[in-house]
DNA sequence: AGCCAAATCTAGTGTCATTAGATAAAGGGG
DNA sequence: CCCCTTTATCTAATGACACTAGATTTGGCT
């Protein structure tokens, strides 16, 4: 059952424009009050998609039910399962929005090998706080696909051998993703990054959390930079 | 309606027993077979919580129910709520059994301070794998208490002045839960970690991908060195 | 001997994802 | 213009599940 909607209809491509329109109306419009289809489609992938994004925002992950959605969209919960095999489906779609908003900065990024590197981590773990409710969702439905011409562009510019590269990419995702995962759990579950610490048991732990730069972005950055610096010793020839 | 057996005298019970004929084990011992309290507790919070990941390992994150978990242990799901305030708190628990196999690993690891901190990670990271389906949980539940101790061995042991503390921690720290994140996801969710890449349009990244170390644990590896090495180019003196 | 607390049970409740099947409009072909 | 298929929505129902209420039985303390 359910299609495939491989084909787009063209009448639907000429309005996908009005995504957003929708504030209030969306009242069935020339319809007898039953059932039956609307006049005009009142539910587009898009549209949910951005609407469960904002929901998750607004209430956490767990605030998003297809009936919460729905009623969000002046719909019934069953009908979002005429675009949406499953709730999975929907929810990979939500991680696909995250990492177009990374992917939409790119061409305002230096050329810069180095600059842009951090540019594109940066980008990466600002969107995450931007939609801390939603990161966790990154690590189930990675669409990773939608990164490979960033990554590509990387190592293409790189001033690294190709012997370097599989290293550069694995210390360079995964520590942003690790800085970003955490520091949205953070937010989203309302507990610090770090616990509080006992500076009699921990004094060199205690004393780092204090020292450290000012925020964890900072952190973030600095640690960057000592990944980048290791590539350098690692890697370089300059 | 439905009686609510108030009533009942004692007598009339004793030969309602057949229930089920039980699997084999924990069968009410000193009981008539009612209900009420067992005479040995069938439920600790330890038990319950080695069982849930067991049950986690096996079945995966989603096939831990409190009823599957109960049936496990030859119990009621509503009994569990006498250890557990509610799921959240078993599960927790279940994020502290894992970081619990790393910690107890620490009186094998070296007393050269790279060797250990090595160490560290690449046990944090062989848990996550030898458990994949859970290990998403330390992002919802993560016991950094239990850390603390190995984090200021860490630093009170490193070649580093304070300044580079608090970085070298989150860059260690991210990196290697980011590694293990992704990898685990991976294994838990059956999707490559790289999807196929397309010689063509991503040759760097193609290269890349079938030039780089063997396993994936190789890679992790390698680019741990390459953080260390940062750390040494970036704060270090000798 | 009696009572309270502990540990389990049976019976629900409400929420939620998902399915089945009815209904009505759109859009195309005769 | 009528008919027919497809599309998009609906209502109703199902089954899992987390969690609650309250009954029941036993252990331990006084």
């Amino acid at each position: 059952m359910q299609r495939k909607r491989l084909l787009l209809r063209k009448g639907a491509m000429a309005k996908m424009k009005s995504v957003n329109g929708a504030e209030k109306p969306a009242q069935r419009k020339g319809s007898s009050g039953k059932a039956g289809r609307p006049t005009k489609p009142l539910i587009t992938r898009n549209a949910a998609v951005q609407k469960a994004l904002k929901l998750i925002d607004r209430e956490g992950l767990e605030g998003l039910s297809l009936g919460a959605l729905a009623k969000e969209m002046n719909v019934r919960a069953p009908s979002l399962y005429h675009h949406f095999r499953d709730k999975d489906e929907l929810l990979a779609q939500v991680a696909r929005a995250l990492l177009d908003e990374v992917d939409r900065e790119q061409d305002t990024w230096s050329d810069d090998w180095e600059t842009r590197t951090i540019e594109l981590g940066l980008a990466t773990r600002r969107v995450a706080m931007r939609h801390p409710n939603a990161t966790t969702l990154l690590l189930r439905f990675f669409p990773r696909q939608l990164m490979l011409p960033a990554y590509e562009h990387t190592l293409a510019t790189s001033p690294y051998p190709p012997e370097a590269h599989a290293i550069l990419l694995e210390a360079i995702e995964k520590f942003t993703y690790g800085s970003s995962l955490f520091a949205a759990a953070a937010e989203a579950y309302h507990t610090p990054a770090m616990p509080p610490v006992d500076t009699q048991h921990f004094p060199n732990l205690a004393h780092a959390l204090e020292a450290g730069p000012a925020t964890e972005e900072d952190v973030y950055l600095e640690a960057f930079n000592v990944v980048l610096a290791g590539l350098k010793a690692r890697f370089g020839t300059d």
